[in-house]
RNA sequence: GCCGGGGUGGCGAAAUUGGCAGACGCGCCAGACUUAGGAUCUGGUACCGCAAGGUGUAGGGGUUCGAGUCCCCUCCCCGGCACCA
């Protein structure tokens, strides 16, 4: 490192901590809210909001404060523009890692937590960011776990209607189990059960098989836990997402997240004879108007499709296995079917000859964790079971199969096999030495299909694409689409089938077997569950001194027992909610933070979410990471919330932007092990907060990925004391004076030219968060003024009113050392008069064929025509158009002048 | 494999959306001031060439008076998803 006495290009470490003093002192950043005292309704309303931190033991690293620096320049900006501007901080505190820590230190998480959080907002405060602090939440504070409690007793007490497609309250259900449309419910479930962690974990939380936390090994395991009905949204989810202002990649996570994929759901009846002979009379696919409707209406009647929740046999062989298929058109195609080796009729179906194998199957299948199953996805296994099912559009008996290749938790858990159509039964097939048959062909091939026999020669290839049906009866010649249509319409008709809608989305899984989050406000009794009373809450966790994982699943309030005692009959559920609950609403919160009666006034609320063209949060800035996490889940909060009336609107976050990952300066991702981190107190101390925050945003685009470079900082440092010494200069005892440089002159045409440029260019690049360019501007102007002697005031006053977001602190200086009106965070954006813009002579680049040959300076009004005259007058242009003729001129105003010759 | 984003000097990057490629900054070179410079200031800096000139935005083709920008093909890098029937 260098000298530690190294001598500051501008005496930073002074004016910084004193106008963050001064700001704080004078709640420059304070905003009213509607109906209170300083409250100004003639503002129009901008909610600029960031992704609050989880305060880790670690700090703040140069990740945080690119997107902070970037919603504090806006929020500056538009506070300068006249919005009553919403920019509140927080803290997402509870969560794994204090958790851990205070496994490790036997320190109380809430210890560390506040540790952490006074670390986290000391490094924010001396960055210089203009939060309203009087803000702050802490979703760890009994005031504010109290709301997320009420939040979770909003979604118990609601169901999602289908007629409505919307959350309504639990008594608007007619059915006569509401417990089982809850939008809050309990399930006994195959999770994500992370022994390391000692908890269950959402799907969203788990990666490859591990802990999204920590990296720990991840098993499937049954067990009862809380989920929320996600899923019911699953449409609105993809939906509503057209509106939105969001970069295209995020709203596609979350598109192909939610997975939404159209098909139709198909009944393969059992053949009970098991082995044999097809049934007889079984064929071709009746006419739907041969067909018997009133056994048709019995068949329906039996909607038992779906797998049973319990894994207990019923001794009946179940009648048929409903599959879900993209591609009801192959059905001809299907040439045998196979279930998940978790499939509860295996049980049933499987003959005494197979039973051996296809028991050995199933116990090698649990034993692989998700990992090993998707790993072993290139060799296909499995097991016939000796059953059969009957294809219901020709009658024809297929084999049953189980493989690991078919998942449990997707459609109905079994597929019917098409082989030729679809690349995974395809490989099966060929392993299996399974029959394959085309019904598709590429082209439409006349006459090949009607009532011609199948039993063609096996195709050479997999066709997955769409096409033509072939020997598929009634469909033949169709093109897939129609195809599709026909065959469900007959499929309805016969009640075999119907039309479906799949998604991948799974319900949330919403409770861990930890200590530090929100207690959930339910109690059992007799076995059922209920909810607190509103007036019970806050429910706060208990004191523990042993708040250890007990390894079995058991979460560790259970050993609070006096706490989880309720009443002579009933206890406390002893599950927490994950970490996401309560940054689902946090957004919210800020709004009016402070309020006891209710998560946040309807004013408030109103108009902070709701003012504006489409309302909600009108800029939100974080990391890609959350895509299809936290994005997803306030989401879907925020649209229960709407359904029963608490917000404003039917989407939190309007407009969204990613800020791209700094990386260390070997151009890797910063790592302790690879010991390229760079910590921003350390910069800040060298360079100064204002350097930290002007190159962050120097750096590059917002949302480009980019590599961190000291002489980068560097750089901008100096550019921030050029600007210094625009204005002061050393006098002989060493101390900072104004330069007699700076004077009450005119600023002379081109100098005014570039402070107007400056003006109109930063503006507009802060409204595109073009913040680099924003800075080249800045630095242009800036060596347009330091030669100058003497040089305007009011041209140095107006560099920095505009500089003031990006360096807030360096400009409040210079701008009180200026004797400026105020502070310099409260002025008046300025306007710039595009008049001064113009230039008087233009200078145009010669083209001849397209290659730049000369250059010509010309009035701004000169004709056409004279341009031309002039162009072609020039030497260059004569010797490169010699003995060539002159086919056009082009002439572009303001821009360039090609001659085309040859 | 599929989806998305990207490939421009030695480096970070600009480019008014089809109009002078490389603004601004870093680095480097030269000079000034200096006992000194890791301070400051001035000038230079895409590549080849002494020059005239030529060549250049991953590679190839196309549209156009004109392409980094639009269209087609290929390659490479980053991120996400990944047996979802």
């Amino acid at each position: 490192m260098s000298t530690p006495e190294r001598r500051k290009p501008y005496p930073f470490d002074q004016i910084e901590p004193a106008w963050q003093r001064v700001w704080a002192e004078r709640g420059t950043f304070k905003v009213a809210n509607p109906g209170d005292p300083g409250f100004d309704p003639k503002r129009p309303k901008y909610y600029v909001l960031d992704m609050f931190p989880y305060p880790s033991g670690a700090g703040l690293h140069v990740g945080h404060p690119e997107g902070y620096t970037a919603t504090d320049i806006i929020g500056r900006y538009k506070t300068m523009c006249g919005f009553n501007v919403l920019h509140p901080m927080g803290w997402d505190a509870f969560g794994l890692p204090a958790e851990q820590y205070a496994i490790k230190t036997g320190q109380h998480p809430a210890l560390t937590t506040a540790e952490n959080i006074a670390h986290f907002k000391g490094q924010l405060q001396r960055i210089g960011f203009g939060y309203d602090w009087s803000r702050e939440v802490n979703t760890t504070d009994a005031g504010y776990l109290r709301w997320t409690q009420w939040i979770f007793l909003q979604l118990y007490g609601s169901w999602f209607n289908p007629e409505t497609q919307r959350a309504e309250p639990i008594a608007t259900f007619t059915g006569d189990e509401p417990d089982h449309v809850r939008l809050a419910y309990v399930a006994e479930a195959p999770v994500n059960w992370c022994p390391e962690l000692g908890t269950v974990l959402a799907n969203e939380e788990v990666i490859d098989g591990k802990s999204e936390v920590g990296g720990h090994p991840v098993e499937r395991r049954p067990m009862r836990q809380w989920m929320l009905r996600i899923t019911a949204f699953a449409q609105r989810l993809i939906d509503e997402l057209e509106g939105l202002d969001w970069p295209i990649g995020i709203k596609l996570l979350q598109q192909n997240w939610i997975g939404r994929s159209e098909g139709a759901e198909v009944r393969f009846e059992i053949d009970p004879g098991r082995v044999g002979v097809p049934p007889a009379g079984a064929g071709i696919l009746p006419e739907p108007s041969e067909v018997d409707v009133q056994s048709l209406a019995d068949e329906r009647a039996d909607d038992s499709g779906r797998m049973p929740e319990s894994a207990g046999g019923t001794p009946n062989l179940p009648r048929n296995i409903p599959v879900f298929t993209t591609r009801p058109d192959t059905l001809y195609g299907a040439t045998y079917m196979v279930l998940a080796p978790e499939h509860a009729f295996v049980d049933q179906i499987v003959t005494e000859e197979q039973l051996a194998a296809v028991e050995e199957y199933r116990e090698k299948t649990a034993r692989k964790s998700d990992l090993d199953r998707t790993e072993l996805a290139k060799e296909k296994s499995g097991v016939w079971t000796g059953a059969f099912a009957i294809n219901p559009v020709n009658g024809e008996r297929i084999p049953i199969w189980i493989a690991d290749y078919v998942l449990p938790g997707y459609g109905t858990g079994a597929i019917m096999a098409v082989p030729a159509h679809d690349e995974r039964d395809w490989e099966f097939a060929r392993k299996f030495a399974l029959p394959i048959r085309a019904v598709v062909s590429e082209t439409a091939t006349l006459g090949l299909g009607g009532g011609s026999s199948p039993c063609e020669a096996e195709p050479l290839e997999c066709l997955v694409g769409e096409g033509f049906a072939i020997h598929s009866g009634p469909l033949d010649g169709l093109p897939t689409r129609l195809a599709k249509a026909e065959i469900i319409s007959r499929l309805e008709a016969l009640g075999v089938g119907k039309k479906t809608i799949n998604f991948k989305l799974r319900d949330w899984l919403f409770s861990r077997q930890r200590y530090w989050g929100e207690p959930f406000p339910i109690v059992w009794e007799n076995g059922r569950h209920r909810a607190l009373d509103e007036s019970e809450l806050p429910l706060t966790p208990p004191p523990l001194d042993d708040f250890k994982p007990t390894g079995t699943g058991e979460p560790p309030l259970a050993k609070a027992t006096d706490w989880i005692r309720y009443s002579e009959t009933a206890t406390r559920e002893t599950n927490t909610m994950p970490q996401w609950a309560g940054s689902c609403w946090y957004y919210l919160r800020y709004c009016d933070p402070k309020n006891g009666e209710r998560f946040v006034s309807r004013e408030a609320e109103q108009y902070w979410m709701g003012g504006g063209k489409p309302g909600g949060v009108d800029l939100y800035v974080g990391g890609t990471e959350h895509a299809v996490l936290h994005l997803l889940y306030a989401r879907f909060w925020h649209k229960v919330l709407h359904d029963l009336g608490y917000v404003s609107t039917p989407e939190p976050f309007q407009r969204l932007v990613n800020q791209g990952l700094i990386l260390g300066s070997d151009g890797q991702k910063m790592s302790k092990s690879r010991g390229n981190v760079v910590n921003p107190d350390d910069v800040i101390v060298e360079y100064g907060a204002d350097a930290l925050r002007c190159y962050e945003m120097f750096m590059g685009p917002l949302e480009a990925t980019k590599p961190w470079s000291m002489s980068g900082v560097e750089g901008v440092a100096r550019f921030l004391a050029r600007v210094w010494r625009l204005v002061m200069e050393e006098n002989q005892l060493g101390e900072w004076v104004v330069s007699p440089a700076v004077q009450k002159v005119e600023p002379d045409k081109a100098l005014l030219r570039v402070i107007h440029a400056t003006v109109k260019k930063v503006g507009e690049d802060i409204e595109e968060l073009s913040f680099n360019t924003a800075i080249s501007q800045m630095m242009i102007c800036t060596n347009a003024l330091v030669n100058l002697n003497p040089r305007p005031v009011s041209a140095i006053r107006t560099l920095l009113v505009v500089l003031a977001p990006f360096a807030p602190h360096l400009a409040e200086e210079l701008w009180s050392r200026l004797d400026g009106d105020g502070l310099i965070a409260s002025q008046t954006w300025p306007t710039y008069d595009p008049a001064l813009l113009v230039m008087d002579e233009v200078e145009y680049p010669v083209q001849v064929n397209g290659k730049l040959r000369d250059k010509i300076t010309v009035s701004k009004d000169a004709p056409t025509a004279d341009v031309e005259a002039a162009v072609l007058a020039l030497p260059k242009v004569i010797e490169h158009t010699a003995g060539k003729t002159i086919r056009k001129v082009i002439v572009v105003p303001g821009r360039l002048v090609n001659i085309v010759a040859n």
